[in-house]
RNA sequence: CGCGGGAUGGAGCAGCCAGGUAGCUCGUCAGGCUCAUAACCUGAAGGUCAGAGGUUCAAAUCCUCUUCCCGCAACCA
């Protein structure tokens, strides 16, 4: 089984564009590998135990449950509006994630994977938090902002990894394709050759950290991130699950190796290194070890961070009211190449829109039916003997389809989109070299006409269906418009020359894509 | 020598891994069409692919050096 995750985002704040971009990647990988008819599970979800969450909640004065549940309704909603459909929702606060950490703490601790040492340090009491020497100003000492700053010993659990990094270094250097993109394996490769000879603190005692789960042979302490945020990718997929837990099978879904997407800025060390190190130490072996898909972010316009204090963040929320999930959605996967950066830009949101679904998809649609029903009625005909034109145009259409599928296997969605944009700017270009309008006004040539009417709408047919892993509404519309439901189901493999049956009655024309018109700016 | 990414016509990008006439979208200019969402189509102008050197019959692409830009604390994708 295609077995998918995302990071799951932390309920500290309100989502961004960031996080609408990786979970929208995800929804459209997954819809695209199910349109391929592989059996394919989705999970995403919240990341809700920590300090921050638990600062937060105390300073709006509620508790910690209440405002993780706040927030983690702000994710969920935002899903739902986007149009993104997974299959396990993961909330690391779920009693069955809990006792899945626990189980696994216990484990390793058996196998003497785990053990506890003292840590002396310097500590803001105010912060909450061990200072390190990168918290230090020019002149070395620790700034007003940290408040009284004490040096104090404390007592923590800690994961023998310096025990894996030697078998992880291998089996980097070995195996293909664990990171996607490739070059951010070299990145990873060097951070390991630091990383060597430490291993990794996995505990808080609960004078300073209660919002976590408990350790479970000593109650003194809370596991610390690790242990917990990157479990929820076994947890959820039905690790040593009870039966009747209403999570998967973990057989079934760990079958093959998963996919994780994540941000860049996650690679290293957490999934990168520690994520491997635990499997290892579980038991995993490599051909159960998840491939990592890297994906880049989105910057503001000049390319400059986005960040709260410069204000240039963006509101995924906002976006869609405003112009649209189809436009959201569509954007997201278009205008960046999967990995790397991307400048956050509205005029081209509104420009990709207004061209490519607008003018050029949208309008095919529009002008195949409206002269559908105007010159025959709204039947289809499959018409008569083909021309050159008419095999290049199913040729185009083959070439577009074999470099769609080749691009969206490889993640790179804004190719395949670019492939079927190919065909669609041909089938314009088609029909302006073939005037089916003019045609039509010579009864003689009826029959040519229909051939070429035919041309449009079966080429509309299939973009309708290759285009639903990113715009699974739009499908459904132009399903519609096309009067053939069926479409919505179709797998790859079904696509041929021919879904529209002779004599088939096709809808009436409807704008699929009204153009997003902007206020003219005052002059 | 900390690590990594980037520098391609006015703007934004692809091509580089597996060298072989420099490509896409937007913008600009000129024309065409009228079935269609003032949409569509055709053509043109515009680039010494950051710079220097090297390998090669051939370099945007491989190698070396240089310059400039960006990112690299934190459970912020």
């Amino acid at each position: 089984m295609f077995f998918l995750t995302t990071a799951i985002d932390y309920t500290n704040g309100s989502p961004h564009i960031g996080h609408a971009y990786e979970k929208v990647l995800a929804d459209v990988i997954i819809r695209y590998r199910r349109l391929r008819g592989d059996d394919a599970y989705f999970l995403t979800g919240v990341d809700q135990h920590g300090q921050k969450v638990q600062q937060t909640a105390e300073k709006e004065g509620i508790a910690p449950e209440e405002f993780v549940k706040r927030t983690t309704e702000k994710f969920s909603a935002l899903w739902q509006k986007l149009d993104v459909k997974y299959d396990g929702w993961a909330e690391t606060t779920d009693d069955r994630h809990k006792s899945c950490v626990r189980a696994i703490l216990a484990d390793l601790k058996e196998k003497g994977q785990l053990y506890k040492k003292s840590y002396a340090g310097h500590y803001s009491v105010r912060q909450e938090q061990f200072l390190g020497d990168r918290d230090r100003d020019e002149a070395g000492n620790f700034g007003p902002e940290w408040g009284e700053v004490v040096e104090i010993q404390e007592e923590n659990w800690y994961f023998k990894l310096s025990e894996h990094t030697e078998w992880l270094k291998n089996y980097l250097e070995s195996t293909p394709d664990v990171i996607i993109p490739a070059f951010r394996k070299a990145e990873l490769l060097n951070a390991l050759e630091k990383n060597t000879g430490t291993d990794l603190c996995i505990s808080r005692p609960k004078e300073r950290l209660r919002w976590g789960i408990e350790m479970p042979f000593d109650e003194n302490y809370v596991t610390y991130v690790w242990f917990d945020a990157l479990i929820n990718y076994i947890s959820f997929a039905g690790y040593q699950a009870e039966a009747g837990a209403g999570l998967p099978d973990f057989e079934k879904v760990w079958s093959d190796r998963p996919v994780h997407i994540i941000g860049k800025d996650i690679l290293i060390p957490a999934h990168g290194i520690y994520w491997f190190c635990m499997l290892h130490a579980m038991g995993f072996i490599d051909a159960q070890m998840p491939q990592l898909l890297v994906h880049g972010f989105w910057n503001g316009l000049g390319g400059d961070k986005m960040s709260k204090s410069t204000g240039n963040i963006v509101d995924p929320n906002e976006l869609a009211d405003k112009f649209g999930v189809e436009a959201v959605r569509y954007y997201l996967v278009r205008d960046i190449v999967t990995g790397r950066d991307s400048n956050f830009d509205l005029d081209r949101l509104v420009m990709l829109f207004n061209t490519e679904l607008a003018n050029e998809l949208g309008n095919l649609c529009n002008r195949a039916l409206n002269m559908s029903q105007r010159f025959n009625a709204g039947i289809l005909h499959h018409g008569g003997p083909l021309e050159a034109e008419d095999i290049a145009l199913q040729t185009s259409l083959t070439e577009s389809i074999a470099a769609y599928q080749t691009a969206m296997d490889d993640y790179d969605i804004s190719k395949g989109l670019e492939a079927l944009n190919r065909h669609v700017v041909h089938c314009n270009g088609y029909a302006e070299r073939m005037k089916p309008w003019e045609l039509n006004k010579d009864p003689e040539k009826k029959d040519r006409v229909a051939t070429i009417l035919y041309h449009f709408a079966e080429s509309v047919a299939h973009i309708a269906v290759l285009i639903s892993p990113v715009l699974p509404e739009i499908t459904t519309r132009l399903a519609e418009q096309l009067n053939l439901p069926a479409l919505t189901t179709l797998k790859l493999t079904d696509l041929h020359w021919g879904l529209l049956p002779d004599g088939h009655p096709i809808g009436k024309p409807k704008p699929v894509f009204p153009r997003i018109v902007l206020e003219e700016p005052a002059l």
